[in-house]
DNA sequence: CTTTCAATCTTGACGTTGGAAAGAGGCGAA
DNA sequence: TTCGCCTCTTTCCAACGTCAAGATTGAAAG
């Protein structure tokens, strides 16, 4: 019998299991209705039986904002992956990723982008979080390898700003209350195409 | 003892004292230590008294997110009375009131912008949160009045998600983890000014 | 000035939460 | 088989939001 040894005992799996059950809560509820015990509940263990596994719920929240972030590192790279060899082309497609996993995953991306998340602060969160903005950082590199420094890290600040702001702005209906998906998108393109275009004209 | 009628009684401002301890306590321990409990200990009642004036915690977050869009509207206000002629002035100007407000009322800001808010939304909420809306709206306007429909509206989405998107990875700190308070304010200008720049530019 | 009375606050209770402590149960090593 | 550790359960506690009931007060009415 022989079992990866990773699966030890009763539910086994009750880390991965807790960590599913709490990402669909937290968009189901927010993060304010999030509790540990209807994640416990919802993995089929006892309410005290997550201690073992994160040692408080801001521990859970942690992990949660972690693999998040791994998984917007993901999407950006999948879309950069994809896109034309143009200047402009890695800025625009990691913008399409981050916007596209930001619109599928709300409560768990104003998680992460949460001053709570920040109070936690692990090593891996701050690692991953680390690692999607020099994603960002490499795509504004590509666009304008020739820029200084400074122009560089303003290029950097802007594109990031922009692209997170629209999104954060239309999660919070902010902008285009009652907008159709399809114009949001087109209004999310525009922007990330006139973002781009700013880049490379400032730092040419 | 001509009182004004509207202070009646045993604490007598309690409605008031509840939104200023709760702004506080709100700053001090975030959305998820905000407790109605310790809202009322600070204003120095028993734990429900707040009922009569709220009717929950929800009722009392909505309160304090419809003053923190009145506020903010009039820091934008205030920093645009006080910009030159210029085309993009106004924009810049309330770019800077914007900010501010939010670097000075970092968690109220996120409270202002967060899901939570938006499940909320009483009627004075929304009203307070489309004034500001419409003040960006007005300094965009000012900024490009002859172009189309079309492109302002483009432009209001770009103006405001580049202000936004940047103030918001500055209080999660995303940018400029380690940067001085002076560095973080130059950055500030300069992602405004290309901002408005480029409003101008591609409004003309 | 006394009497009402409604508005305001307090007390006490209920169900739920996060967390600690202690015990039960099963798995692998000896 | 026995032992010991890892995992989960049970039980308990203080604190939470909310409700219901009672107490307190300022002011209007007589």
């Amino acid at each position: 019998m022989s079992r990866p040894k990773t699966q030890p005992y009763h539910h086994g799996q009750l880390r991965e299991a807790l960590a599913t059950s709490g990402r669909a809560l937290l968009e189901e509820k927010g993060i304010r209705g999030f509790t540990l015990r209807e994640c416990a509940r919802r993995a089929g263990v006892s309410h005290a039986a997550p201690a073992y596994h994160f040692a408080s719920i801001d521990d859970l929240l942690a992990e949660l904002a972690t693999r998040g972030f791994d998984e917007l590192a993901g999407a950006m790279a999948a879309e950069a992956a994809r896109a034309d060899g143009s200047a402009t082309g890695q800025l625009v497609a990691q913008g399409i990723g981050y916007m596209a996993f930001a619109a599928g995953n709300p409560a768990l991306f104003q998680l992460m982008f949460s001053r709570e998340a920040n109070r936690l602060d692990t090593a891996p969160l701050a690692a991953a979080s680390e690692a999607v903005r020099a994603l960002h950082a490499a795509a504004v590199e590509t666009a304008i390898p020739h820029a200084s420094g400074e122009i560089k890290q303003r290029m950097t600040d802007f594109a990031g700003a922009s692209m997170h702001g629209f999104i954060a702005l239309v999660l919070e209906s902010e902008i285009g209350g009652k907008d159709s998906s399809r114009a949001l998108k087109a209004r999310g393109l525009a922007l990330l195409s006139v973002m781009a275009e700013t880049v490379v004209r400032v730092g040419a």
